[in-house]
DNA sequence: AGCACGCCGACT
DNA sequence: GTCGGCGTGCTC
């Protein structure tokens, strides 16, 4: 590894250590250009025929030959890496055993960095008065008088005053209106922390002092912020980002879902007078652009975004909020496997800021981290105004409650009418998109499967097909089976939202039934505009999947039907009861947030499992407790280590043979104490035509398993079609 | 990642 | 004869 504790400014010719973002795994040297370069630099070089991005990571190595060294082309006009940037980089690169040119591509994914920042010319007031007055130019002038002193754009002043550029123009040559040459990158519109006045109530003004006071250590330190639905969690925590703001340092919000992100702007707004910036995959080029250079040059405060904002070049950064950190899409399956909550932990206590792990039904392992003392515990469990948690009643369908192709019971039926006749809204959540699951042939019992996964074909009527939910695939709807040959005997088996839907419209006709599941591509604004008219009451029956359990407020919503609350509490995921709890006790809590008291039924076909107990106790804590107990117990995450290793190829022999193979090699791993489990078919056996087979590791809590897992990931030449991937601390472990 | 080099099959 | 398939290997 370069180092670079000694020098941090190279002069022309001297030798310095380059990352690219090229797939290279190691440092490449080269001379430093005619005007010098300092360390963190980021440089364009050559590399081979082409240019690439890349950053000055230290001193050159040597070692290569001095004649076939190159020299630095030039470097952009970005404000250069920190110092803590790269450690976090090296750091989880360590950690998830990323290399670390994948690092540096996370941390540069921003459009037109190697452009030179543009200057545009923008028009504000001058001093002179005009030779000659005229109407046209009297509208030119009283616009910008309008807006004091602001600078506009020549199309858009023009437009505002109904004039031709051309008039603009004459008023510059006489000094009335000046052109004022601006970056087109231009900083965010200041955040004022005292923009708007917030009254808090007791147990909330507690954990924003304590939150705040955190911020201003300018030491690292982790919260776990436990807030039940509706409990004010978002105004507690934007008491942080005021403080943090108060502090001359930058804050960061990551939220689970781009739909969640316009109310949060919008909330913002409010609260400190201006909107942040945003960084996710709906915002435009340009802005990421600009967003990209005013995190590092200091022109942005506050950041709202998806996980990738963790990598944006904070200049200072001091705060990190993770709302909703139980969620499940902050673990991306695919490409860089990481934890955007445990990366985001890492990389305060590199800084030296405060975190906040915001949720109503906490991750067991924040939980656990809350328990033992190495987070900070802060509980927000008065409701805000009148609003209190809903009646919880569970339904056994066990005594031949539904009749076939139905599944809305009649005690559900009996609450949604008085709901229907109140003027009240009710939710029937289910987590399944499409029609149904399941396409099976009544001659011959075979389901229509994926050609290229180990998955079934899901029906979506709705755009009359049927669809892998594994890799988008999608085929007609059979009429003849594809096994047996016998036609029209294909049968929808078991509900998704669609049919549910259609059950819904048939048991109540009049009613006014609105359909909420990610599937229905929108933007998302289109998305915000669609829950807002759901909310304020254009829809008596809300039909939705996950997506309704992720925070929007429903104020004439009072009734919550689950429609099948044991989905997910089966199927060996040890995480399993983890997730159903928390989408259980998150669908409850939109019932009844303001005014009158909701209920909420669970349909279930075991009324006695623990977690519909817990759900139905509203004992979060007991349900907690048992299920870090059992964990403890089998040694899994958080009370041990775990490491998922996923070996795919177009053949499934050969790739169960390279995995017995890593098996064979694995002496070096047991003897930290590690254990070897596998290989077994991954949870996904097939995914786009490649076979997947997966080895557990198993360690110690302690164990550094990281460097280990590496020697073996190499010790194993394996052919070119195959694919190896390690996942450190894996979702799914069974 | 790109891009070259290189060594074997079916075309003008 | 040569155009082009994509396997192997290099890039400071």
């Amino acid at each position: 590894m370069a180092d670079n504790s000694e020098q941090s400014f190279f002069p022309e010719g001297t030798l310095v250590s380059v990352l690219t973002a090229q797939p290279l795994d190691r440092f490449l040297d080269y001379k430093a250009p005619a005007s010098g370069v300092k360390v963190g630099a980021y440089v364009i070089v050559p590399l081979g025929p082409r240019q690439v991005l890349g950053v000055v990571w230290g001193a050159g190595q040597g070692g290569f030959d001095p004649a076939k060294i190159k020299t630095v082309i030039r470097e952009l006009d970005v404000a250069p890496m920190r110092e803590e940037m790269k450690i976090f980089l090296e750091k989880v690169s360590a950690y998830t055993l990323t290399p670390l040119h994948a690092m540096l591509r996370l941390a540069t994914r921003a459009p037109g960095l190697a452009d030179a920042p543009g200057m545009r010319k923008l028009y504000a007031l001058g001093p002179e008065e005009p030779d000659r007055m005229t109407s046209a130019r009297e509208r030119v002038i009283a616009v910008l008088e309008e807006h004091q002193g602001l600078p506009f754009m020549l199309g858009e002043l023009a437009d505002m005053a109904g004039v031709s550029g051309s008039v603009v123009k004459g008023l510059v040559k006489q000094g009335v209106v000046l052109e004022v040459e601006t970056p087109r990158d231009a900083p965010f519109p200041p955040l004022d922390p005292k923009a708007a006045t917030v009254e808090l109530t007791g147990q909330q003004q507690t954990a924003a002092d304590a939150l705040r006071a955190s911020v201003a250590t300018h030491s690292y330190q982790t919260f776990m912020l436990k807030g039940v639905t509706g409990s004010g969690k978002t105004e507690v925590y934007l008491e942080a980002v005021a403080e943090c703001l108060r502090q001359g340092r930058q804050a960061l919000v990551l939220l689970p879902e781009i739909a969640l992100t316009v109310e949060f702007l919008d909330r913002v707004q409010k609260r400190f007078g201006a909107r942040p910036a945003e960084w996710h995959s709906g915002v435009t080029m340009t802005e990421r652009r600009r967003t990209w250079r005013m995190v590092g040059q200091g022109g942005a405060q506050l950041i709202v975004g998806a996980r990738s904002a963790l990598y944006l070049p904070f200049r200072d950064l001091g705060l990190v909020i993770v709302d909703e950190e139980h969620d499940t899409s902050y673990k991306q399956e695919d490409g860089v496997l990481y934890s955007a909550r445990d990366m985001a932990v890492m990389r305060a206590s590199i800084c030296g800021a405060t975190v906040v792990l915001a949720s109503a039904t906490p991750s067991l392992e924040t939980w656990v981290n809350a328990a033992s003392g190495k987070y900070r515990r802060l509980d927000l469990d008065a409701r805000f105004g009148t609003a209190e948690l809903p009646e919880m009643r569970a339904i056994d369908l066990r005594e031949g409650q539904l009749e076939r192709g139905r599944w809305i019971s009649n005690i559900l039926v009996s609450e949604v009418q008085k709901r229907l006749a109140g003027g009240e809204q009710s939710l029937l959540f289910l987590n399944r998109r499409g029609y149904a699951p399941v396409t099976v042939c009544r001659a011959c019992g075979q389901q229509v499967a994926c050609d290229h996964c180990d998955a079934r074909m899901v029906e979506h009527r709705f755009h009359k097909h049927l669809m892998c939910h594994q890799c988008g695939e999608t085929k007609p709807v059979p009429t003849k089976c594809p096994s047996c040959g016998v036609e029209d005997r294909m049968a929808a088996v078991g509900p998704g939202v669609e049919r549910l839907a259609e059950e819904t419209q048939a048991r109540f006709p009049d009613a006014r039934i609105a359909i909420l599941s990610s599937d229905m591509a929108m933007t998302a604004r289109a998305l915000k505009e669609r829950i807002g008219q759901i909310a304020s009451g254009e829809a008596d029956i809300i039909i939705g999947t996950q997506m309704v359990a992720k925070g929007h407020n429903f104020p004439l919503l009072t009734l919550v039907g689950v429609i099948d609350a044991d989905l997910g509490l089966h199927g060996g995921d040890l995480r399993a009861a983890e997730r159903t709890f928390q989408l259980m006790r998150q669908v409850a809590g939109r019932a009844g947030r303001v005014g009158k008291r909701g209920l909420a039924c669970l349909q279930t076909l075991q009324p006695d499992h623990p977690v519909i107990h817990a759900i139905l106790a509203d004992d979060d804590e007991r349900f907690w407790q048992a299920e870090a107990a059992q964990r403890e117990q089998a040694g899994v995450p958080p009370f041990g280590r775990m490491a998922g290793i996923v070996l795919s190829g177009p053949e499934l022999q050969p790739v169960f043979d390279a995995a017995n193979q890593m098996v064979r090699n694995a002496g070096p791993l047991r003897q930290l104490g590690a254990e070897v489990f596998g290989p077994a078919p991954a949870p996904i056996a097939r995914i786009r035509g490649r076979h997947r087979v997966r080895l557990l590791v198993k360690a110690a809590k302690g164990a550094a398993i990281q460097p280990a897992l590496a020697a073996w990931r190499n010790s194993v030449k394996l052919p070119n079609n195959m694919r190896i991937s390690i996942d450190i601390d894996p979702q799914t472990f069974y």
